[in-house]
DNA sequence: GCATGATAAATGAC
DNA sequence: GTCATTTATCATGC
């Protein structure tokens, strides 16, 4: 019985909090711009961390969800791809 | 730093026909199915007695909670990895 | 009501 | 064995 509580206070599900929008930019915008492989190595993973002021625990769940759910339905992500991929092409070019 | 020409032209979101990176299973992976609080209970029950399970017990166990005897050996591995990041966690928690 | 982050089964590299 | 994943599910935000 006390188990079950303490459990439950350790489950990060029942505390979450969205990422602020700043964050998910700079998420979004390596995602897009790796397209093709999207598995930033454990350096990149920390580096974006720092620059999003998350955990790198944090930032693996984050691009666990997003290629699962951006592969089951692409054309959702259509839209955002675009944005993101502009962005970073314009960047490219400078 | 801003628009540059002709961009929307060059870029390459198209994945026309194959996925890119999780393309071809070979065979269909096994469906994920969650355990019975009953199950749990067994299994935590265990993990507390010995984060390693032997053959003998493995096998005793995974029959009375009608589980294979691989699913009770990857539930005690992944077990351990939830342990460790509960402990990292609480670790992280106590700097501040 | 889904979007989103974290967790629970299941696989595979090493 | 560990450990980074994939996938479905959970719990919450809004």
């Amino acid at each position: 019985a006390v188990m079950i509580l303490r459990s439950r206070f350790l489950d990060a599900r029942r505390k979450r909090r969205n990422f602020n929008k700043q964050a998910t930019e700079i998420l979004n915008e390596y995602f897009y711009s790796h397209l093709s492989n999207p598995y930033p190595s454990e350096e990149a993973k920390e580096e974006l961390a720092k620059k999003c002021g998350i955990t790198v625990s944090q930032v693996s769940n984050w691009f666990g969800n997003k290629r699962i759910r951006y592969k089951k339905n692409i054309g959702k992500f259509q839209e955002e791809a675009n944005i993101y991929a502009a962005k970073t092409a314009v960047t490219a070019t400078n | 730093t801003v628009q540059a020409a002709g961009v929307t032209s060059c870029l390459r979101p198209s994945l026309p026909d194959g996925l890119p990176w999780g393309a071809a299973p070979g065979r269909a992976r096994k469906k994920r199915k969650p355990y019975t609080k009953q199950q749990i209970a067994e299994l935590e029950n265990e993990f507390l007695l010995n984060e390693f399970i032997n053959r003998q017990k493995r096998k005793e166990l995974s029959n009375r909670l009608n589980l294979s005897d691989q699913q009770v050996k990857i539930w005690f591995q992944n077990r351990r990895m939830k342990k460790k990041r509960v402990v990292l966690r609480e670790q992280a928690l106590a700097l501040y």
